[in-house]
This record gives structure tokens, C-alpha cells and sequence, in this order.
RNA sequence: GGAGGGUUGGGCGAGCGGUUGAAGCCGACCGACUUAUAAUCGGAUGUACGUGUCGCACCACCUACCGAGGGUUCAAAUCCCUCACCCUCCGCCA
């Protein structure tokens, strides 16, 4: 007789082969067919509402793992807490306005674009967004995120960028904004602004010169050998045309600078680093160092313009170096990014006076007219005649150029609007804000507040096309600033239907309400800014587009959770747009993770040629892997990606996957309505392992709670392995396949590893969506969700909680670690194989007896062995003295008893019948049900 | 240059003053089983220096090693300092 047949073996049409590739797809294809994601949302209506706001990324290009880490790190959460109760629904978001687009729709359009207007442009940008927004919607879902992916939020949305016009037109109306200064890259043959990334630096031949500024400063005091002589300070440039703009000499705060006497009496001053290279330069032969200055003594000091009339002012600079020129540096803050800065500081004016087109405006005396380029000459030539030019001479050096036009292009300052940190106390409110939020990780907190604590006035106006306009008007006549909450409320509802883009269609007459007139001289002729709003600032009122405007979601949200850069980014501008009109956050909780760094701790670059795209792992791992990979690194720090790594998750994931795989094959013939058994009257093995399971719930569900899911991982993992896999259901495992299959013995196993499937399905679904979804299919219940992400986590059940009992166990595990390393030996010495081969004796001192005593009749199943025999330690003369355990002595010989062909254990009462010769006892007995 | 963070054994990660050479898991290694079978179970598993009467193998012991170096302490992976390396931010980049 085939015994085999008699067995009660696991049976599953689940497949051990993940198939993940595959599989993945067809799983997707289901949860859109039964619209999973709605279901979720019907089912979870009216409970508390967990809000998870998502931070749009950059609708340009494909998703890299940096995006798909924080975009499955948001699923995890948004899973997790759905489970725990809550209704967290997910609207992604994309960022749509901005330069990158407006850039490659440049380059893609090349000289077209010069007889497209605005909104011709405008509209290649948009399909441009469109495109990549589809592209990175179909890379995210392929990920298992579930979210609103069929409306979700765009900046450029009519609604949208109607949101953003009524926002700023809060900053506009509070005294927020403000006209002021600033220096940018400028390309005077193109006449527009230049983005650092428009910028290419070329080599480029200039005229540097060496030029004398007279003291207007009395030295005399400080230094007396400087009394009545004629001073003074030379600097040097290579960008003779920005002269005429010069406000400011530089020094280094700690540098030494010298006063030189040359031979025609006077003195100069420059770095001593730099005398002698200079008087060589300047052919002096003889001079003599008078002084030795030290450059705080000359701060604020005056020196005079040498062309023009009026002060240029000493002051101390960090970035001053030896490089080249004199150590005194030629300061104009509208020509300069340092310059400006400096000047900032100083509280000097911002003086630019030079027009789109690069001409020197009228009020520059000699040059007015001339093109900066051209009028270098000029100027060289009237320094030279005032007798102010030491020394003039051609260099090569790096300088940045148009990158359409090639030109060289040149630092500005224009008009340009900012809000201010200062006059709404937005600096002081925002910081106050921070500190009643919670930061994760907590330096999080320091990190932005420092930044906001000393961040410049927020320039908010871009001179570029695709972004949502800066509306505002000035009237044409007294060029009085125009806006008022009617002129918002206006616009804002065109815009609203129309899109931004009538800002540029549209004339002033058109765009204001009708009778507007100016409230300084009453004239009705107006003129529209064309500036347009800085990018930041779209996505900064996220909160109020998206959060405040559905009804189903709320703000302040929960949870903002970025990559750390945001800090300077995506929280620093939505805090700024809150602050500023709410006066609060919109965040209680901000999260964030580090960047994907390669296996080496290194940042991944095209260039260093370790970039791992999404796609590659998912067509190769499957996304399940991805997820694993986001769960199990710890995001805190750089999280490391590589082939080990990867490889190590795989292993991991099959080991979870199998034991689930296990239990469904022995749950096969379960059905919980009928064959549960009442925990009181199961084994006491299954009800360890039910302890077990609500330890492992209790805290995989504070991990989740906490954010902490390596934990989670961990835990799940650690319990599939060690408590399941080479314990639990090692153990078990004759119990079900030769109990008699309705038996209560097996019913008890059943009903334990029932439940343990019913809480890991669970508790691995945020992280390993579409395996446990995978599994949920093939649970047999009366009642169940169509998908595991639409039920709910099962709470820590405290009746199965039984600590004496686990006590108990731990001990006998103890011993059991010594039993089997005790077989391992025996294996060794090849007196056993299988380890039911073995009979095993163990010495136990009469606390150890006791304490087994109540388990004699379960150690040979506990140990998987034949037989058990307990005799006091001294009786047991040979075995092994366990080094861990005192009072335990383990001896283990093959059994003498013969094989039974059905269970496997070698038993004395094989043979006993003759209709089963093979069989023990215990299997007879069981045939007989079964034959009967 | 400024601001913030990090560096634990081949991998993931515990640990955050003593019980830690450092949990646990994985891997690589050896073995068992063929009743989870492209699975499952068990065992052992850091490196270097020195000592154990010569060399080799093995074993036992000693010491050192948690980026490097110093310090505090009876005691440090854990606290302090210095340095190195890595990551993020400081753009009309998002």
C-alpha cells in the first residue's frame, strides 16, 4: 500500500515561482479593472482622515530611483496607515511650470521660437508636461502605487494656476511685496535673462586694467607717515565697463595690505601679497612700503570715483584672494553676484545703468549710448587721460556666454519683485512655525530654520514664459502700482476657465476689471507686468490648491515626506506661502529620507556611469523587489543600492513567500467557519506560536505607526525564518500530514497557522503589495475584501497573550538548540541521517526533569526524533555536556526500533498488525479511521 | 567657504557607558533530507599580531580592531576633540 496517499500533504495551486515579472502587470490590470483605489475610498469613508500630502516632482524625463524610492516610501505610509484604520487617500502631483521645460522646448523649437509668440510657446510647453506627466503617471502605477492617478494635481491646471494668482495676490495685498534690485546673467543680443544652466563658459580675451582710486579719507590719523600725502587705492578688473557702475572697493578682512610710496610721491595701496608682481606689472622700479594697513582700520573709509564725482566705499570681503590684481576689488553690486551681495550688506545701492539692449544709459556722463562691449575702449581712454590708468592689459580667461546666441553675456541687475522676510514678520512667524512642527529626523528642524533664519528677501519674479504671470499692472500715465482684491478675484476667475494664458492673449483693457482706474491720477491706461512667477512658489501653495480645495482631503496635511534637499526646496517654499497667509504650516509632521547612493556610498551620476534606472531593476527583479529594497534600508541615512544588495532582498523575498506558500498548502482543507479550534482547548505548541504572532503584530504595527519600516522587514522576515519555518512548522509538520485529517490535534495546527496567514498577509501588504494580494486570493473565507488593501490590519489579540507560556518555551527552545547540535554530531559521525533516525537521551539535574517533565510525551515531535528518554544527569554515563546549559547532558544513538514506511518515526510497535506489517501504532490507528 | 547629516563584520541591520568581538537575519562553507523539493532542516563561520620548545596543519590562549588618531572614565562602538572620506543644500534647477 502507498502510505503516501494516506498522508494529509500540503496542496496548493499558489505557485513557489514568484514570477514577479510577469506577474506584476496582471495584478496592476486587476486592481484598475475592479478599481481598487475607489473601493478603498468607499470602504473607508467617514473614518479619521490621515493626510499624506505629495510633493510633485518635475514633470520632465523618466522617473530615476530617487523618485520611485520617496514615491513607494509614500505608498508603505499611505498603505500602512489605511490598514490601521484610517482613510488616507493619495493625490500625486506634478510640477509642470519652470525653466527645464521652457529650456528643451527651446532647444526642440531652435530659431522657430524667435517668431512664436508667448503663448504660441507656452502651448509647446504644456503638451511637453502633458507628455512626461503620462510618461512617469504609467512608471509610478507600475510601481503598486495606489493613489488618484486619474486626477491628480498640476500646477499648470486652470484651477490650479488660479490658486497661485489669488495666493500671491495675498502677498501683494498684505505689503508683502516689494520692487527692488537684483544682478542676473543677461544676453544683450538676445535681451533676455539667463539661467545658470543657459550660461556656457568659453575662453575670452579681455582688457584688464589697473586703475587708481584717490583717498578721499583722511589716513593721516590712523597713520601718521600718511599725513598730507596724496593716496591712493588701486584695483583691478577685467571688465572695464562695469567702471562707471563702481560703488565699492573690497578688501579681505585678514589680509595685510601695505601703503607704498613710489617714486613720484605718491602712495599706493594694495595686498602685500601682491606689491611686488603689481609695481612689476606697473614698471615701478623704486618704492617703499610706509605703512603696513590693517583692513579694518580702512572699512566704511571713502575713496573717490576716478571719473565721476562721488564716493567709492572700503569695505571687507571674504572672497578677496591673491589670485591676481591688487587685493583691493572693483565693487559694483549691479554688475556682480558678490558684488551685490557685498553691497547688500553695506547697504549700498544697486546701480546698473545699462539697458536691455547692453547701452549705457543717459545718465553715464562720456559713455551714455555706447554698448558696454564697445565702450570698454572709451573708458580706458578716459582713465588714461585723468591720469587714473596704471596699467592696462589683454588676458585670456574663462567668461560665460549666450548659449543660443553664443555672445558673451553680461551681470545685470534689473527691477525685480520679492516678498519680504521683514515687514509681515514672515522671517519670525515662520521660524515660530517650525518649532511646532515635528521633524524627522529631528535635526530636520535646526537644518531649516537656519535657513530661513538667515535667507535673503524670496525673489519671486522669473523674466521667462512658462509660469504663471506675476498679475499685476502699473498705470501707464504716473506709473503707479495697480492691484486690488477686485483685480484678483478678476483675474483669478479667468484664469480659472481660461488658463494663464490670457495674460498674454489678452489686452490691460480686457484682463482688468471694467472702470478700473488709477487711484493716483486717474488715468485708465494701464500697462501688464510680464515677469512671471518663480516656480517655488506653484508648488508652495500645493496646500491650498490641492489640500484646502478638495473636499476630501484637509489641511494643514499630516505628513510631508521628501528627499532632505527639500528642506531648501518644497518645505522651505510651502512654509514660506503658508506662513505668510495663514500664519501657520501646513504640515504637522515632515519626513525625510536620504538620497540613493550606489553600493559604495557614492552618489549616482550619468557621468561615473552607476546610474540604475527603475525600469532595469523592475524588468529584471520585478517592482515587489523595489519595495522590499525601500522598506529594508534604513531611508534616514543614503540609502544604498546594488546588485548584492538586491540579490540579498530576492533571497529574502522567496523565504516569505515560500512560508505563505507552506501555510496555504496546509490550510488547504481548512475552512475557519467550521474546524477553528477554541484556543483553550488547542495544543500548547500552537498557542505559543499564536503568542508569538501577537508579539510579532504588537510590533509590526508600532513600526509601522513609527515610520520604522526596516523593522518591519525585519521582524517579518525573522519570524517567517526562525519562528515559522526551522520551528513552528518544522514541528508540526507530522502532526498534519498524519493526524487523521479532521482530527483535532491537526484542527488545533490549522487554526494557529490560519490565523498567523491571516495577520501576515496583512501586515506584509503596504510593503509587499502585490505578493500579499497575491496571497489573499487564495485564502478560502466566507467573507473577504476583494483585496487585502481594502481590509485592515487585525489588532494585537490580548487573549492569546500568555507570557508564563512563552517563559516556558523559551526554555524548551533552549534546549532544543542543544538536541539538535547534538544530532548534528551524530550526523557527523554518520551514525544518523534523517533526524528521526535518532533516539535521544537526555541527563537532566532535577530542575531541568521538573521543569520537562510536563512535555515528556511532546519532546520526540519538539525535537523531531524518534524517541525521548529524561534519566537524571548523574544515571546517563556517556552524551553530551551541553556548555550553555547546566544540568543537561544530551546522548543521541540511532534508533534501534524499525522505520514505520508512514510516519517515518521509528517506533517498537511496527509490526504489530498484519494487515499494516510497516506501520506503528499511531498510524494504524489512524488507517483504520481512514479505511473505515 | 557656509549650513545639515553620515561612516558598525561580504550584505541588511541591532546596539547609543559595563553582561558586546559586537544581537538577529542573509550570504559564502560543510552536511542532512527527498513527506514545503528550482523547496526545507542542521552545523560551523571576522581579521591581525603574539604565546603554547623548530617548521607546517590544526587547536588553545593572549592582545588589538565598530572610518583614523587622541582624550574623558575603574570601564567606550557608545561621551568629548581633531582629521579623513561620503551624502544633501547654498542657481531665473526642481
Amino acid at each position: 500500500m502507498d502510505y503516501k496517499q494516506t498522508l494529509n500533504l500540503p496542496k496548493t495551486p499558489f505557485p513557489m515561482k514568484a514570477n514577479l515579472v510577469k506577474k506584476e502587470p496582471e495584478i496592476l490590470e486587476r486592481w484598475e479593472e475592479m478599481g481598487l483605489y475607489e473601493i478603498i475610498r468607499q470602504t473607508s469613508e467617514g473614518r479619521k482622515r490621515y493626510m499624506l500630502h505629495d510633493g510633485p516632482p518635475y514633470a520632465n524625463g523618466h522617473i530615476h530611483m530617487g523618485t520611485a524610492f520617496n514615491k513607494i516610501l509614500k505608498d508603505i505610509i499611505l498603505k500602512s496607515r489605511q490598514m490601521a484604520g484610517f482613510d488616507a487617500p493619495y493625490v500625486p502631483g506634478w510640477d509642470c511650470h519652470g525653466l527645464p521645460i521652457e529650456h528643451r522646448v527651446d532647444q526642440e523649437l531652435g530659431p522657430r521660437k524667435l517668431e512664436m509668440s508667448q503663448a504660441e510657446i507656452r502651448r509647446y510647453c504644456r503638451e511637453y508636461a502633458e507628455k512626461y506627466i503620462e510618461i512617469q503617471r504609467n512608471e509610478f502605477k507600475r510601481l503598486g502605487v495606489l493613489g488618484e492617478w486619474e486626477n491628480p494635481y498640476l500646477t499648470m491646471n486652470f484651477p490650479y494656476e488660479a490658486t497661485i494668482i489669488r495666493e500671491f495676490g495675498k502677498f501683494a495685498l498684505n505689503g508683502s511685496l516689494m520692487r527692488s534690485k537684483k544682478p542676473i546673467y543677461w544676453c544683450i543680443s538676445c535681451k533676455t535673462a539667463l539661467a545658470e544652466a543657459e550660461v556656457e563658459y568659453e575662453e575670452h580675451s579681455s582688457t584688464s586694467i589697473f586703475v587708481k582710486f584717490p583717498m578721499i579719507s583722511d589716513l593721516g590719523r590712523a597713520y601718521g607717515t600718511l599725513k598730507g600725502k596724496e593716496v591712493f587705492i588701486v584695483i583691478w578688473t577685467t571688465t572695464p565697463w562695469t567702471l562707471p557702475a563702481n560703488l565699492a572697493i573690497a578688501l579681505h578682512p585678514d589680509l595685510e595690505y601695505v601703503a607704498v610710496e613710489t617714486e613720484n610721491n605718491q602712495v599706493m595701496i594694495l595686498a602685500k601679497g601682491l606689491l611686488d608682481v603689481c609695481m612689476d606689472t606697473f614698471g615701478i622700479k623704486s618704492y617703499e612700503i610706509l605703512e603696513r594697513l590693517k583692513p579694518a582700520d580702512l572699512e566704511n573709509l571713502k575713496a573717490r570715483h576716478p571719473l565721476y564725482d562721488r564716493p567709492s566705499v572700503i569695505v571687507l570681503a571674504p572672497y578677496v584672494t591673491l589670485e591676481a590684481g591688487t587685493g583691493c576689488v572693483h565693487t559694483a553690486p549691479g554688475h556682480g553676484r558678490e558684488d551685490y551681495e557685498t553691497g547688500v550688506e553695506y547697504g549700498i545701492d544697486v546701480y546698473s545703468p545699462v539697458d536691455d539692449s547692453g547701452r549705457f544709459t543717459n545718465d553715464v556722463e562720456y559713455f551714455a549710448g555706447l554698448e558696454v562691449f564697445a565702450a570698454n575702449r572709451a573708458i580706458n581712454d578716459k582713465l588714461t587721460e585723468v591720469g587714473a590708468l596704471l596699467k592696462e592689459e589683454e588676458i585670456t580667461h574663462e567668461y560665460p556666454h549666450c548659449w543660443r546666441c553664443k555672445n558673451p553675456v553680461i551681470f545685470r541687475s534689473t527691477e525685480q519683485w520679492f516678498i519680504s522676510m521683514e515687514k509681515n514678520n514672515l522671517r519670525q512667524n515662520a521660524l515660530d512655525a517650525i518649532n511646532r512642527v515635528s521633524w524627522i529626523p529631528s535635526w530636520g528642524q535646526e537644518r531649516i530654520y537656519n535657513m530661513i533664519a538667515s535667507r535673503p528677501d524670496w525673489c519671486v519674479s522669473r523674466q521667462r514664459a512658462w509660469g504663471v504671470p506675476i498679475t499685476v499692472f502699473f498705470c501707464k500715465e504716473c506709473d503707479q502700482l495697480i492691484i486690488s482684491q477686485e483685480i484678483v478675484d478678476h483675474i483669478a476667475g479667468m484664469v480659472e476657465k481660461l488658463g494663464a494664458d490670457i495674460w498674454f492673449t489678452e489686452s490691460e483693457e480686457d484682463l482688468l476689471p471694467p472702470a478700473t482706474s488709477c487711484p493716483n491720477c486717474g488715468s485708465g491706461r494701464f500697462r501688464k507686468e510680464t515677469d512671471i512667477l518663480d516656480v517655488w512658489f506653484d508648488s508652495g501653495v500645493s496646500f491650498a490648491a490641492v489640500m484646502e480645495n478638495r473636499e476630501y482631503l484637509d489641511s494643514p496635511s499630516d505628513l510631508y515626506l521628501e528627499g532632505s534637499d527639500q528642506h531648501r526646496g518644497w518645505f522651505h517654499s510651502s512654509l514660506l506661502c503658508s506662513v505668510g497667509t495663514r500664519n501657520e504650516a501646513p504640515y504637522k509632521n515632515v519626513l525625510t529620507h536620504g538620497f540613493v547612493v550606489d553600493g559604495a556610498g557614492k552618489a549616482m551620476h550619468k557621468s561615473a556611469g552607476n546610474v540604475i534606472a527603475p525600469d532595469e531593476l523592475i524588468r529584471n527583479y520585478g517592482a515587489e523587489i523595489l519595495r522590499l529594497w525601500v522598506a529594508g534600508e534604513d531611508y534616514r541615512n543614503n540609502i544604498r543600492l546594488s546588485k548584492e544588495i538586491l540579490q540579498r532582498l530576492t533571497e529574502a523575498y522567496r523565504r516569505m513567500r515560500n512560508t505563505c506558500r507552506y501555510l496555504l498548502g496546509n490550510l488547504n482543507d481548512f475552512d475557519p467557519e467550521t474546524d477553528r479550534v477554541p484556543y483553550r482547548q488547542m495544543e500548547e505548541l500552537d498557542r505559543w506560536a499564536l503568542n508569538r504572532l501577537q508579539e510579532l503584530n504588537q510590533r509590526v504595527l508600532g513600526a509601522y505607526d513609527n515610520f520604522n519600516f526596516h523593522l518591519v522587514y525585519h521582524n517579518l522576515h525573522n519570524f517567517c525564518v526562525l519562528d515559522l519555518s526551522s520551528f513552528y512548522l518544522d514541528i508540526i509538520k507530522d502532526r498534519l500530514y498524519t493526524s487523521p485529517q479532521k482530527s483535532v490535534a491537526r484542527r488545533s495546527a490549522q487554526t494557529a497557522i490560519n490565523e498567523i496567514l491571516e495577520v501576515l498577509v496583512r501586515l506584509m501588504a503596504p510593503i509587499l503589495s502585490f505578493t500579499s494580494d497575491e496571497i489573499w486570493q487564495y485564502m478560502k473565507r466566507a467573507e473577504q475584501a476583494p483585496s487585502v488593501h481594502a481590509d485592515l490590519f487585525v489588532p494585537v489579540n490580548d487573549t492569546h497573550k500568555d507570557p508564563e507560556l512563552l517563559r516556558r518555551w523559551e526554555g524548551i527552545i533552549e534546549i532544543r538548540g542543544e538536541v539538535t547540535k547534538a544530532l548534528e554530531l551524530a550526523r557527523r559521525e554518520k551514525t544518523i541521517g534523517h533526524s528521526l533516525d535518532a533516539s535521544v537521551t537526555l541527563g537532566l539535574s532535577s530542575e531541568l526533569m521538573e521543569m520537562l517533565s510536563a512535555y515528556r510525551d511532546q519532546l520526540r515531535s519538539i525535537f523531531i526524533v524518534s524517541s525521548v528518554d529524561m534519566i537524571e544527569i548523574d544515571r546517563l554515563e556517556d552524551g553530551l555536556e551541553s556548555d550553555t546549559i547546566s544540568g543537561l547532558k544530551v546522548k543521541v544513538s540511532p534508533s534501534i526500533d524499525p522505520k514505520c514506511e508512514r510516519c517515518w518515526v521509528h517506533d517498537p510497535t511496527i509490526g504489530e498488525d498484519n494487515t499494516h506489517p510497516t506501520v506503528c501504532k499511531r498510524c494504524l490507528k489512524v488507517l483504520n479511521e481512514i479505511i473505515t
